[in-house]
DNA sequence: CTCGTTTCTGACGGCGCGTCAGATACGATT
DNA sequence: AATCGTATCTGACGCGCCGTCAGAAACGAG
């Protein structure tokens, strides 16, 4: 498949203009806000066009509904997720491994800030069965999972790892475990361990389970 | 569902006869079983009541919100997850320690599915800033985080394991991998692998990471 | 059977949802 | 610059759920 400049549609399929390209990227912007602010739940339409000095009816014109325009914000947080497979295509066999984990941790830390809302909504959304979400975390996941996979396998090509290790199961596991823990900084920092412990930790965890070392 | 010896109290704050308690009891359960049909979002108060046959307000007699009554089922759920330290305790240390790994994620499978749906909306408020939710899910984990922790602090002792893994963040992430791997189940074993697989790599994962073996 | 208490509910105002027909802004053409 | 067809926006509406309150019904102690 050609890499093409996706044309973007409104809700009835129509080809949008400059004008209505920029509407809906108003109203996405908007939406990626209030979710940040408050919860899932409390996403109101009316309060995300009042956002845009708008109304509810514009809404629906770019939009089927609320699941839609979440859908989109997830699928433009998929291409910030792509670029962090740099950090694995690479291996961390060398001396410099360890540090190589802690810089993918850092990045996907980075890039967890900057979608936190929307992806959790996403996940929210999968695990509850939802087709259309379950697919976009598959494909935003399918890189570094492949990644982390081959990783693996060398590893255990080398017996470092015990081949009982599914490497697909693991590096799941490894990007759920990430995707998991970050939302718990917070808490971590109010037991009292000292900032960093969670990255470097982190990193350890993923630079023994995916390297055997 | 563990029967709590505490008093049980309605939203005004009132003691509740048994009548009362059991008109309580029938809202949680069908709140539990709507949950588990469709999300979250799709949970409405009217269908509650009309699944047990009682109105509305009847429901406000009993809790304040929606909110309330998922954190009544989840304060529930904590209990059942009480048990699971047992399986932590004793160290995975002997030589059937992969096994008592093993039996840990079963439990802890079987833990998951009975509560999922409630498990999943605790912790996306959790995550959202919640912090009713917050302290419920920290309640639910402590016990097995502490057990966790002093696991990774006795390898570390031995220098089975590196001093920079903070053993309160290394348990954190255990517990987290394994809430989110869970329902990964049906993608995983849509990708092919077998039966167990997870099973099997996440006791592993557990393993090595809370013992250094 | 009576009466006080506990428990339940019908009904209501308020608000967000999603839709439609009509209004408005745009920009191409002359 | 004025016209006109099209793209875009919106006011207004019917619907359903929310949360509350006053009163109805069920209960049980005497």
């Amino acid at each position: 498949m050609a890499r093409t400049t996706k044309t973007i549609l409104g809700a009835d399929g129509r080809v949008l203009g400059t004008r209505a390209e920029s509407t809906r990227a108003k109203l996405l912007e908007a939406t990626a806000k209030l979710l940040g602010q408050a919860g899932v739940l409390e996403l109101r339409i009316v309060d995300i066009t009042r956002e845009v000095g708008s109304s509810p009816a514009t809404f629906y014109q770019y939009f089927i509904d609320v699941d839609a325009a979440i859908l989109a914000l997830a699928e433009q947080a998929t291409h910030d997720e792509a670029p962090l497979v740099s950090h694995l295509s690479t291996g961390w066999d060398g001396p410099d491994g360890l540090q190589r984990a802690e810089a993918f941790v850092d990045a996907y830390m980075a890039y967890w800030d900057d979608h936190s809302a929307v992806l959790r909504v996403r996940n929210l959304k999968a695990e509850e069965g939802n087709a259309r979400f379950r697919e976009a975390r598959s494909k935003a996941n399918l890189l570094l999972i492949q990644a982390m996979s081959a990783m693996v396998e060398q590893a255990q090509a080398r017996e470092r790892l015990p081949a009982q290790m599914h490497p697909f199961v693991t590096a799941t596991a490894m990007i759920a475990m990430i995707e998991r823990l970050l939302p718990y900084r917070n808490e971590i920092a109010r037991r009292g361990a000292p900032t960093g412990s969670m990255r470097d930790t982190l990193a350890m965890l993923l630079y023994r389970s995916l390297t055997g070392r």
